[in-house]
DNA sequence: AAAGCACCCTGTACGC
DNA sequence: TGCGTACAGGGTGCTT
């Protein structure tokens, strides 16, 4: 178990990553949008191959030099860019950033791919733990299949939650985890969901009242688009920022996440973390009843 | 369907 | 000071 007592007190701290989650992909996806928009891609160098999922490197770099941006959007965690040949899908993971610098900037550590456009500006991929994935298909949904529904759409209503809800019998925070089920969040705001909704991390999925499904769906709604409107959490790792380097606001807004022995802003109590299907769960033993 | 695990990776922080 | 090790994270794939 970690010594509490000797680890340094330093923000959210304790270890843990931002990463982004569907909030920081909008925003990357709205940053993108404005300036990408129209860019012809001149030039593409590959710096880690296994950062493209597919096609093969070669006929990615191939394939992908002459292209222009159609448009931006996002699908749960994915940034789809919308060519004049196929769609160029981005997935972040852990780690990644895109970044829209002129190309004269001076180069970023754990740069993996980097797209020459016409305006003289640089699309960088950097990603330290070299988890993110882009992909070049002809659809996106070869990519975006196996996705759950979009939590903010207008038409995800609170009977479409209800729906998938009770056709499972798990645990609240692996299925909110569970990118199949709900598309875009993460473990930051599957947290903060749950305390939002006074759910405990543990509770069954088929075991929830009416009014409890109500809280919860709207809790994911209110914590999401929040963190959108925030621009997105960024800890004090600085591991995520948006498009242009900048940090998010909604850390400051973080009620359970990496707050472990912290006291609950609602009661006092101490926040508590456990290990759930090897990811951890911050909650209110208090405020979140199984 | 659900739950557990290893894997991919690296920076950080820890113990010695 | 320096080295080895545990650990965090999302998603996939495998096993139970």
């Amino acid at each position: 178990m970690w010594n509490l007592k000797s680890r340094p007190k330093v923000g959210l701290g304790w270890g843990l990553r931002a990463m982004p989650e569907l909030p920081e992909v909008e925003t990357v996806a709205s940053d993108l949008r404005a300036h990408l928009t129209g860019r012809r891609i001149v030039g593409v160098t590959v710096n880690w191959q296994r950062s493209i999922a597919r096609p093969s490197h070669e006929e990615f770099i191939q394939q992908v030099i002459g292209c222009q941006v159609r448009s931006v959007s996002r699908r749960g965690k994915y940034i789809v860019i919308e060519l004049d040949r196929g769609y160029l899908l981005v997935h972040l993971k852990m780690s990644g950033r895109l970044q829209l610098v002129p190309a004269m900037q001076p180069l970023d550590t754990h740069l993996r791919v980097v797209f020459d456009l016409d305006d003289g500006h640089q699309l960088r991929f950097q990603d330290t733990r070299k988890f993110g994935r882009l992909y070049l298909v002809d659809d996106p949904h070869q990519v975006t299949a196996g996705l759950g529904p979009e939590p903010l759409a207008d038409n995800f209503t609170l009977d479409d939650f209800r729906e998938l809800l009770v056709r499972r019998t798990g645990r609240l925070k692996p299925l909110l985890l569970n990118q199949s089920f709900l598309a875009g969040l993460g473990n930051i705001y599957a947290d903060e969901s749950l305390f939002a909704a006074g759910l405990h991390p543990l509770r069954k999925a088929d075991s929830l009242t009416l009014a409890e499904q109500a809280l919860l769906y709207r809790a994911i709604r209110t914590v999401l688009s929040g963190a959108v409107a925030g621009r997105g959490t960024t800890l004090s790792d600085g591991g995520y920022t948006d498009a242009a380097g900048q940090a998010g606001t909604f850390q400051h807004r973080i009620a359970v996440y990496g707050r472990t022995g912290k006291p609950c802003h609602r009661c006092q109590t101490p926040i508590e973390r456990i290990v759930l299907g090897g990811r951890s769960a911050h909650y209110c033993p208090v405020c979140q009843v199984v």
